[in-house]
RNA sequence: GCUGGGAUAGCGAAGUGGUCAAACGCAUCUGACUGUAAAUCAGACGGCCUUGUGCCUUCGGGGGUUCGACUCCCUCUCCCAGCACCA
């Protein structure tokens, strides 16, 4: 299969400026670059990588881009307020997470990966307006949708860093087509602005053509909502933001009606297989075989065999009723032998409820057991071990040590 | 710089001297119903405890008037609009 069939199929075709998506056939350099906003990715980006993968292995030339400068100015596209800047120590460290999960995702694959702070920091401001800056126009600048929705009766301002945003990332691109021979800039559906503009500095400056490919925005179908948000925010790839178990569980849940497209983003999973576990919902809905494949796949792209492995175990024994959970999926209190503990500081402690009152509060709405069994009474002990759950899916192993 | 408008809980948005921890909507959480789904219904949604017509901290920051301020006055910061400046 091509790799223009392959992105049909899957849905991953969006807006490009290829006449035909066959061009895409024949293997060219790209770069896809996340913006280092924060130390991780969210699914949101995983499903761009998840494009990005079909691309390289098509033969496509790799280059992941780490923002560093133009994370240095914040991407004002899609927000509706001007952002604090961030410490250049807290964009160091974001740049390090992000290239990290840049090997993760795509281990064993080929792929380079350049951080545009290295060819904007020796760049003079006049340098930058000569090359750059004059061939912007300003009428087009100002024309844009984010901006006038920053500025008039109704925006919040916008700054003029924030408003230069895109002659950065477009610079980028030029840069990487002069350096690299990158001929094509893969992004998110909400990146084409700023995209487009390298394109037309290439043709401008290089008299060359450059293209760009954007994948469309993961919604949530049942509610329309941008998809990967959870009760704690967003959906994180890291797992120290994001439990394993959290995330395994978070595909676990998704609706029905969206999960065969969700296959199509996150799996690589073939035609033929994501086609059968549709039909098989349909058939057999509570029996939530897509939900199940789809949780473990992107579990093991994101975090590896052994842990999809682990926190489909755990869900299985939390399901067949059976506390004694025997791997480290769901974390463990372990206290002396005849402690006796209050639930609420337990709550509390181990961050299953945002504070004491909060923790009240489950108490007393009845979302709180042990063992099985309702809590009723906030100042109740609790005694010998077991499973604590809060909700519908949190969960606290409560362990004796054997003194 | 001038003139006018604005800043309220995660977001949006009421409130214009006391009955305000602050209407309402969205988001979120819990419960019921289910299939760990969706939809629906019910409750919660600043913090704390001794759970009470309880205490504490909030309505951009600081100060003041008042028995009492989200509400009035002064001042600072930021935003918006228009004007001026750049021309």
């Amino acid at each position: 299969m091509t790799l223009s069939e392959e992105l049909s199929w899957r849905g991953f075709v969006n807006q490009t400026t290829f006449g035909d998506i066959k061009a895409l056939d024949k293997p060219l350099t790209f770069y896809w670059g996340v913006d280092p906003s924060s130390d991780s990715m969210t699914i949101g980006n995983l499903a761009l990588a998840m494009m990005v993968r079909h691309f390289i292995d098509h033969g496509h030339k790799a280059i992941l881009l780490v923002g560093g400068a133009t994370g240095m100015i914040g991407d004002p596209d899609g927000k509706n307020e001007e952002r604090d800047l961030k410490s250049l120590e807290e964009i160091q460290k974001n740049k390090d997470g992000i290239a990290a999960q840049y090997r993760r995702i795509f281990a064993g694959q080929d792929f380079e990966i350049v951080d545009n702070y290295d060819w904007f920091k020796g760049l003079g401001y006049l340098d930058f307006l000569r090359e750059v800056g004059k061939h912007f126009s300003m009428t087009q600048l100002l024309d844009r949708e984010f901006v006038q929705s920053r500025i008039g009766k109704d925006g919040k301002g916008i700054s003029y860093a924030e408003f230069s945003y895109s002659l950065i990332q477009g610079y980028d691109f030029l840069h990487l087509f002069r350096k690299k021979g990158a001929t094509l800039q893969v992004a998110g559906a909400d990146q084409w602005g700023n995209s487009i503009a390298g394109v037309e500095l290439i043709r401008k400056l290089e008299g060359k053509t450059a293209h760009i490919w954007t994948g469309p925005l993961v919604i949530n179908t049942s509610t329309g909502m941008k998809f990967g948000k959870t009760e704690g925010g967003a959906v994180w790839i890291d797992p120290n933001k994001t439990s394993v178990f959290d995330f395994y569980q978070f595909w676990l849940n998704v609706d029905d009606a969206g999960a065969p497209q969700y296959l199509k983003f996150y799996t690589l999973l073939s035609q033929e297989e994501i086609k059968h576990l549709e039909q098989e919902t349909k058939q057999s809905p509570k029996n939530r075989a897509a939900q199940k494949k789809l949780a473990y796949e992107v579990t093991k792209i994101v975090h590896g065999k052994a842990q999809a492995d682990a926190a489909k175990q755990a869900t299985e024994q939390l399901n067949g009723a059976d506390t004694a959970i025997n791997n480290d999926m769901i974390p463990i209190l372990s206290v002396g032998q005849s402690d006796e503990l209050n639930i609420i500081k337990v709550l509390v402690d181990a961050k299953l409820a945002t504070g004491q009152s909060d923790a009240k509060r489950l108490v007393s709405q009845g979302g709180v057991r042990f063992k099985d069994l309702k809590i009723t009474d906030q100042f109740e002990p609790i005694r010998g071990e077991g499973l604590l759950q809060v909700g519908k899916r949190r969960f606290l192993r409560i362990q004796r040590k054997s003194d």
